[in-house]
DNA sequence: GTCTAGCACTCTGTGTTCCCGAGTGCCAAG
DNA sequence: CTTGGCACTCGGGAACACAGAGTGCTAGAC
């Protein structure tokens, strides 16, 4: 149905679109990309993409313009993921090397990345799950109230201020600290709600309260703040691009946790490091962006997602590049640290 | 020179501008706000402001639409703050107060912030100056490696991964702990490079390069994460808005946190809680922006600042009521904690 | 002296018409 | 199957006219 010149004549459709923003004509086609026919046989060949409905014509007599679906085509079989030049590995190196503690790697890597594509890009912070305890602190502030920090091995911290229910002596405290500590240091996060289960029980009845408000507050901490927080940047990048759904909607998306999320996408179980495309009509809520995603982790423990949005009309082959390299090196970052 | 009805037409042109967004002219202006004279002697008045420079008009016959001065004028001595409505009062109150830690207090208020006002809302970290150290924290991660944790009393919390010049022992680190924390608890975070300045020489020489390594750190984190962390909500308020500057260049700004800092501007020495509200052109780089901030925090120690960014045809009055009703209600509930 | 009414003038924005050109679809010939 | 030729169709820009809103000015009224 579809003979290699068909696949050429999308191919080079896609990448006219995606470079001049106007429909693109027979013509021109021929012209540019030496195809070795005549207009007149491009023009078959839309016909016949137009019909599977690769491409489509805004009005009647105007160029074509791909549709999602030649999009997809596109991207699946045509296009190769563009590498990144060698002074664009060594700015990302250094530029990410450079970071002092969790928030400053995801931080660098959201501006990273929305520089390199020139489109909003979006990190989610690595999620707590794989990771294991690596201290828990308890700090006293008044003699009702404590505040319980959480460290993780990935460096992430997490805080929590608890209202005791009764007044706790400092010594007392610290002797929970210990406690705490004997039993979770270096315990998978996943792991924590089996093994302070029966920790009450192994204290003298006058701490339970306490330690039992403790333990709640620790273990909402361990489900709340799983992998929610996402972060973006680039913003100013959509100023010139059109949205069909409106740049008011795209916005409101980036500041919306939940919606970002989904955006995002879960990782696709059995390859999670693999690139995802979603293009246009295929994204839930936000029709007319397109985004490009793929987890990030050390290797074995794949921790959270990151990746870039943007208009359809986007170059795939070069954002591709660049959220792929750039995951790469996050990952070796926080591998290393 | 500018008499009551003057005056009176000027708060006119800037209300009836600022909601329809469009140059009023003398006729509807003499109907709407029952001025009891005539349109004639309006554009007398009106010919008046424009000659001082209050009021121009886009082009010879369209009206008249408030110049910078003019909304200076019409700010400073023609509108007063309009206070939040009781439903808005309880709607902010339980809002904020669900708050869990530091962290989640300043998200909680950019968000109100911008949905209570419709524009961008922007929110500064409330500096650590004026704070005073309630814990720190060294953590072993690698036998090169600690975390240092610091934990203040606003319920910030610093961390920083720490390269040893050498293996250092658990037991050691532990009394480096134990030192440090007696040293430094409760003392003003300004205090800190005093306190600890003679501090290697106290300890044993084989833990000096150790330990004057963390305190380089230490001081560091001090210094670096100062004030510095700025955080923005409701970029999509701007969706609708137009700006002489551009969009792409108030995304832009909002995104770099020197920028934005310079925006929100330095507490004013005397009065650091009250309003500052600048006006298109007196802003440095944004023009054709208005920003009403204020500082925030507890009475005597002013912790921070907040405010909202907007097109300079806002709606100052319950802008302004909004900043200032949202700033006392983060600043009780950080005393509370 | 101040306000008002009337009037001529000046714009902008909108709707209409017209035309050019890019691009198409189809057909017949190579 | 490809190509050249040809008639057809729209979109977009230029030219134009026109209504409406708003102004400035002047002369008269209070």
């Amino acid at each position: 149905m579809l003979d290699d010149r068909k696949l050429a004549v999308l191919r080079a459709i896609v990448e006219d679109y995606v470079s001049t923003n106007e429909p693109v004509g027979s013509k021109a086609l021929a012209e540019r990309h030496n195809l070795k026919v005549s207009p007149a046989t491009v023009r078959n060949d839309m016909a016949a993409l137009e019909e599977e409905g690769y491409i489509t014509q805004p009005h009647t007599s105007a160029g074509r313009v791909p549709t999602d679906k030649g999009y997809r085509l596109f991207v699946d079989r045509l296009s190769q993921v563009k590498p990144l030049s060698g002074a664009e590995r060594r700015a990302i190196e250094t530029f990410l090397a450079g970071a002092v503690d969790l928030d400053d790697v995801v931080t660098r890597t959201v501006r990273l990345l929305a520089q390199l594509t020139r489109q909003v890009a979006v990190v989610q912070y690595p999620t707590l799950t794989r990771s294991t305890v690596r201290h828990v602190e308890l700090v006293p502030l008044t003699d009702r109230r404590v505040m319980l920090v959480l460290i993780t091995n990935t460096g992430r911290v997490e805080q929590r201020v608890v209202e005791l229910p009764e007044v706790v002596e400092e010594t007392r405290i610290a002797h929970l600290r210990a406690v705490l500590n004997a039993c979770l240091d270096g315990c998978g996060l996943s792991a924590v709600p089996d093994l302070v289960a029966d920790l009450p029980e192994r204290l003298p009845a006058e701490d339970r309260p306490a330690v039992a408000t403790i333990l709640s507050v620790l273990l909402e901490t361990l489900v709340e703040r799983h992998d929610e927080k996402i972060v973006f940047a680039g913003a100013a990048n959509l100023a010139g691009a059109d949205f069909t759904t409106g740049l008011r909607a795209v916005l409101e998306a980036l500041e919306e946790q939940v919606v970002l999320m989904r955006l995002l996408g879960e990782t696709s179980g059995d390859t999670p490091s693999a690139l995802t495309v979603r293009i246009g009509s295929e994204n839930p809520y936000l029709h007319g962006t397109s985004i490009v995603a793929t987890g990030y982790g050390s290797g074995d423990n794949q921790l959270a997602r990151l990746g870039v949005l943007g208009p359809t009309r986007m170059d795939y082959p070069v954002t591709m590049g660049a959220v792929r390299a750039v995951a790469r090196y996050v990952s070796q970052i926080l591998a290393a640290s």
